[in-house]
DNA sequence: TTTTTATATGAAAATATCGTCATATATTTG
DNA sequence: CAAATATATGACGATATTTTCATATAAAAA
């Protein structure tokens, strides 16, 4: 008799780890960790990208509740909601280095 | 003058993440975290699902690194190559409680 | 109020991933 | 050796993701 494993399990956070697992993304989570809150063309200069591509990821994100945003004038500042997806990435960091 | 982020940085971490971002492939993950080494049957078995899509996820990651496999007699032992992927798992649990 | 700047949006093309099926290979057993 | 069992493989269709482009919206500045 064989135990069982209920991948619905695992649904969630397979969900969790793929809206960060994108090179993009994973940046964007770094510079708002380290940055409190950034607008958007401030992440597009840092990361040396076009503005529409970045606000797609960056609406993902917010969508999955990972990031969250709020209008100030006509900028429109983004910062980290889900605190916890830095751990993500130092584990990730502790992963790679074995490569 | 705007400190630039080099989008390379991340993509081994995002080639991780994207490898595990898959609720059967987090399910063999935890199996084989659980239980030292498992044969392709018995992982089939636990998850209840196809031979043939479980070979793809092995060997898919078996060939990114995280996994690894011996012959025995007829059966193919699949082992945890990349240890610290465990905490990976940790870390998204932590992150998924929150939701 | 026109122009400029910042951001979002939606469609479409390009690409990647997932699951299925049929079949191949390797090992063991009869 | 033939049959059975365990696993791998490759092609294909279905689906999802990523990127680009053109354009919309909203606020600020001229």
């Amino acid at each position: 008799m064989v135990q069982e494993i209920n991948l619905e399990k695992f649904e969630k956070a397979a969900f969790i780890l793929k809206t960060v697992a994108h090179p993009m993304r994973l940046a964007i989570v770094e510079l708002l960790n380290a940055n409190e809150s950034l607008s958007v063309n401030e992440i597009c200069e840092k990361l040396n990208s076009e503005q529409s591509l970045v606000s797609h990821h960056l609406i993902n994100m917010k969508l999955k509740g990972i990031l969250q945003s709020s209008r100030e004038g006509q900028f429109i500042n983004y910062s980290l909601k889900l605190k916890e997806i830095n751990n993500l990435l130092d584990c990730v960091e502790n992963c790679t280095c074995h490569f």
